[in-house]
DNA sequence: CAAGGCGTTGTAATA
DNA sequence: GTATTACAACGCCTT
């Protein structure tokens, strides 16, 4: 225990008010994400602050399937962190009470029952958290609980960022290290928690909170899943995967994300996703080894590209995300590039169940549903391919499935890099489309990843395994896989519909640009504006429906003998709204 | 305000 | 096959 003077020296750092710096709390801190003992400074001020600690995990289904776990993949990687969780409290004295039911009554029952005086979290930006932040303030002020939190999922406190560049979020990478550089670097990291902190400050137990509150199983939960975990949830395999990493130096010194390797049967990348997304591991302990590793070396890579860089493209997204509303979708977002895309549920279940008939694309979303991990670049490639690359279907709907698979879900990144390879945000070389040949053959021409994943495919000869379809009828049968039959055509012709969404991409802009000079013109009279504004839209409607047409449509994905038909060039120009321009690692 | 520079991770042609 | 180069392109940002 630190002595009275340097403990509250420490607590007003953490941002604890002078009056609640006593040392007889009774405290709850709430586990949402944060799930570790290593720089956990709200954890730490708690014990600091309080005679009695209870860790509770407060598991409200509808709150994690909102927040946190929409996949069974997720769930299981969170079971296992709470469960390592509750090991690592346990050795050092103390324990985790995991429970289950809607979290203000959780919270005003447990508050009541255990003569609760403070309650203590994490700060996080996602709408879904600063609405339950709200919520337990309120909470706080009726029930006469104090409330404290720091900043521990995020490099920085992303309000002082959007703060310092003059109240909104730098919008471009560059410009954001730039007010990064204003602030300095991130604070220290907190030191780990010790069994001593517990000897101070006891975890009362009660008699039957053995089973009462234990972590509960999948099939407590009656969730399924079949495929074994390569991924383990958990501060203790998330740090232990981190050291194995650090050990490697120089790959340390010099990783350069663009060069790592999409189709490596091994992750090319640290792989370190899910254990940050999750808060089993802390970004700013990640970052500060990297500092002392950079420290030592003549020469490293930078950011962008560099693995600090890939940190803060992380704290880029959520930067972005909390200055923005509606971030995670198309309408009412003020950064998002307004598209009409198709709504193809045939073609969107094509590619979430990959059957487009890209041998790369389909081997991408098989390694997503299965393992819940793929590469940085793979998902370019399979995000490219469903929004403005091929399929044109929005990327709220690819959002969407990512979310549901993804082990490192996360309501910034995943909305944020969205809307980056989508081009309706962030990035606007819109001509550079994803082939969904030649990307993967790039790296991997030998197709190893391909037959691993599709492995239906794994007799092809490597000349024709990214596009099997081109493969004569003798090779097919050798390989005991005909194409059209065992695996599907390609469900659109690559060339033609690139060549088209590009051409709608170019009318997308040029509809904007004119809307916005429009607004330019007549910015002293808003009315005018809006009535303006009201006739185009009036107008796009007609076209629209023309040329959204059954006829057309089908024949867009009908598919005989590789020779898909590319819809005509032109989209019909007035379909398109007005952005309101204000202004995202997978 | 106009113009030029730049952008995490293209493509096609050429050597 | 591999590496280099030219190209094309648009919006945001800085000067």
């Amino acid at each position: 225990m630190l002595p009275e003077c340097c403990r509250k020296n420490h607590l007003a750092a953490l941002g604890w008010g002078q009056s609640d710096i006593i040392m007889t709390h009774r405290t709850i801190h709430l586990f949402r994400k944060g799930l570790r003992l290593h720089d956990n400074p709200t954890l730490l001020g708690a014990l600091e602050s309080s005679a009695v600690l209870y860790p509770v995990f407060i598991l409200d289904r509808a709150f994690m399937e909102e927040a946190m776990a929409r996949g069974v993949l997720r769930w299981r990687f969170i079971l296992q962190s709470l469960q390592d969780l509750q090991r690592s409290l346990a050795a050092l004295g103390s324990r985790l009470y995991v429970v289950e039911g809607r979290y203000d009554q959780v919270l005003r029952e447990k508050v009541r029952q255990w003569g609760i005086t403070q309650v203590t979290f994490d700060t996080e930006v996602e709408p879904f958290f600063t609405r339950l932040d709200d919520d337990i303030r309120a909470l706080g002020q009726e029930m006469g609980f104090s409330v404290q939190s720091c900043v521990a999922h995020t490099l920085y406190d992303v309000q002082r960022i959007i703060k310092a560049n003059g109240g909104e979020a730098p919008l471009t990478y560059k410009k954001f290290l730039h007010v990064l550089a204003l602030l300095g670097a991130p604070e220290t990291p907190a030191r780990r928690i010790t069994r001593e902190d517990f000897r101070q400050c006891r975890t009362p137990t009660e008699e039957e909170s053995e089973e009462k509150y234990r972590v509960p199983s999948l099939e407590d939960l009656g969730i399924v899943v079949e495929s074994e975990a390569l991924w383990v949830g958990g501060e203790t395999e998330g740090l232990q995967r981190l050291e194995q990493h650090m050990q490697n130096q120089g790959w340390i010194e010099n990783f350069t994300k663009p060069r790592t390797i999409p189709n490596s049967l091994l992750p090319s990348t640290t792989g370190l996703s899910p254990y940050f997304s999750l808060g089993c591991l802390s970004v700013r302990m990640f970052y500060h080894r990297l500092s002392n590793i950079y420290a030592q070396s003549k020469n490293h890579s930078l950011p962008p590209v560099s693995l600090q860089g890939q940190v803060l493209w992380r704290e880029f997204f959520y930067t972005v995300a909390a200055a923005t509303p509606n971030f995670t979708r198309m309408a009412g977002n003020p950064i998002c590039l307004q598209i009409d895309w198709y709504k193809d549920q045939e073609a969107l279940d094509r590619w979430k169940t990959a059957r487009t008939g890209f041998p790369w694309i389909d081997a991408i979303m098989t390694q997503l549903r299965q393992e819940g991990w793929i590469h940085h670049l793979a998902r370019h490639a399979v995000a490219c391919f469903l929004t403005r690359g091929d399929l044109w279907i929005s990327w709220e709907e690819g959002m969407k499935v990512f979310e549901e698979h993804l082990l490192d879900a996360d309501y910034s990144v995943n909305a944020g890099n969205w809307m980056w390879l989508s081009a309706s945000a962030f990035f606007h070389q819109y001509t550079r489309i994803f082939c969904p040949v030649r990307f993967g053959r790039r790296t991997d021409p030998e197709g190893h990843y391909l037959r691993k994943y599709l492995p239906v495919l794994k007799n092809f000869p490597s000349q024709y395994i990214y596009e099997p379809w081109t493969a004569p009828q003798q090779v097919q049968l050798e390989a005991g896989c005909i194409i059209g039959k065992d695996y599907p055509l390609p469900m659109v012709n690559h060339r033609e519909v690139s060549e088209s969404n590009l051409a709608l991409m170019r009318e997308v802009r040029r509809e904007q640009e004119k809307t916005a000079q429009l607004t330019r013109d007549t910015a002293d009279d808003p009315m005018e504006v809006g009535k303006k504004r009201a006739c185009q839209r009036e107008a796009e409607t007609d076209r629209s429906d023309a040329f959204l047409e059954k006829p057309e449509r089908a024949k867009r994905f009908s598919h005989a003998e590789g020779e898909a038909k590319a819809l005509a060039c032109s989209w019909p120009s007035e379909t398109l709204r007005l952005p309101a321009l204000g202004r995202e690692v997978m």
